[in-house]
DNA sequence: TTTGTTTTTGAACAATCATTCAAGAATATG
DNA sequence: CATATTCTTGAATGATTGTTCAAAAACAAA
């Protein structure tokens, strides 16, 4: 009965998506998004609201795909300790080799906009408890199969999982060096022996 | 021979250095600057420069005043294990007690401008090598005393311990429960013994 | 084809951005 | 006191910010 759209929601939000990884908040300007996304203005406002609105559909994209895609492994029913160790190895494989490294949209949302932002940091929280959860469930069977003590406190060592992933994530904004991400993830996993 | 300056120089770039703190390079405009530096926006340029220069200033200022201090108890002769342990543990009192908690400004800055801008990163990476090499004089000194075992890679616990600080910032920036950041700087400190 | 609805378009908005500059005020030296 | 130099002041700059809106275009149903 009217008009179609002439672009795809989700194609564009993904494009929104990685203007606000590679630029944050603050740094993203309208006229930006516009040229990234390729609509107008108009058809942005009208689609996604203002750009406050827009950046937090783009969170939740990141979420459903990026961060998703990251923990899948996490959640399978064969999941253990090696599913952990290669979690954080392909973290540094993809650090120092990928030439436009932005870090982690989750990472560089909570620097920025947390805490003054109360809406995002519920957000973001959400987002490090469905991390932590996953690592629990990957931890809860490595102790089962025996790859773990089994006095040690899962839940601790899952705060403590995604605690290091993110001081990765800051690490490897400066230095992209192998060597010294490597190393750094030794002893983060020496933990888990 | 000239007119003196009604401001101390050193005084106003503390302020500038707590507004650059706490709302970023982005979300501090040059008007907020005038009013929280308490000077014209003439002397301000004619002082510090443009906006580029004085954040730089500020953050240089931030690295003598306050990562000297945090780390200053790892360069005493006769700091130790428990040097380290106070310094997390004193992190994780204060981010859960300060009210206003901006995290740290060179975590901060290292999320918003690096890898973008060189000279920033290479600045941070310069701090993060120092904060480094203060957890190596200290740890060199806790394997002396026999509170480290002596096949531990010291230049590797440090990193480790840099990526970790950085990882606590994070998290304490959308999750300041004592509780559980107290867990995790148990795990962290886990490794060291 | 006409009508009703939605999308697209691009100009326009006021507000804010970083930066500049000329004029006035203050100080130290001659 | 006169002069030279520096600092302060506040208005003004043009560019960019996020947002709005009316008109044109496209489509589906009558």
């Amino acid at each position: 009965m009217a008009r179609k759209k002439e672009f795809d929601k989700e194609e564009v939000l993904a494009k929104a998506m990685n203007t606000f990884w590679r630029y944050g908040y603050e740094g993203t300007s309208m006229q930006l998004l516009v040229q990234s996304m390729g609509i107008n203005r108009g058809s942005l406002y009208d689609t996604f609201g203002d750009k406050r609105s827009l950046f937090q559909s783009a969170i939740a994209h990141y979420e459903q795909t990026v961060v998703e895609k990251t923990i899948a492994a996490l959640k399978m029913p064969n999941a253990d300790q090696q599913t952990i160790i290669n979690l954080f190895q392909d973290l540094v494989t993809r650090s120092v080799e990928e030439q436009n490294c932005y870090g982690c949209l989750i990472t560089n949302t909570a620097i920025e906009l947390c805490p003054d932002d109360a809406e995002t940091q519920k957000r973001v929280n959400h987002n490090f408890r469905c991390i932590t959860q996953a690592f629990e469930k990957a931890l809860a069977q490595a102790e089962a199969k025996g790859q773990i003590k089994s006095d040690r406190d899962i839940a601790c060592l899952a705060s403590y999982l995604t605690c290091s992933l993110q001081g990765l994530r800051v690490v490897a904004k400066v230095n992209r060096d192998r060597e010294t991400l490597n190393n750094i993830v030794k002893v983060i996993l020496s933990v888990l022996d």
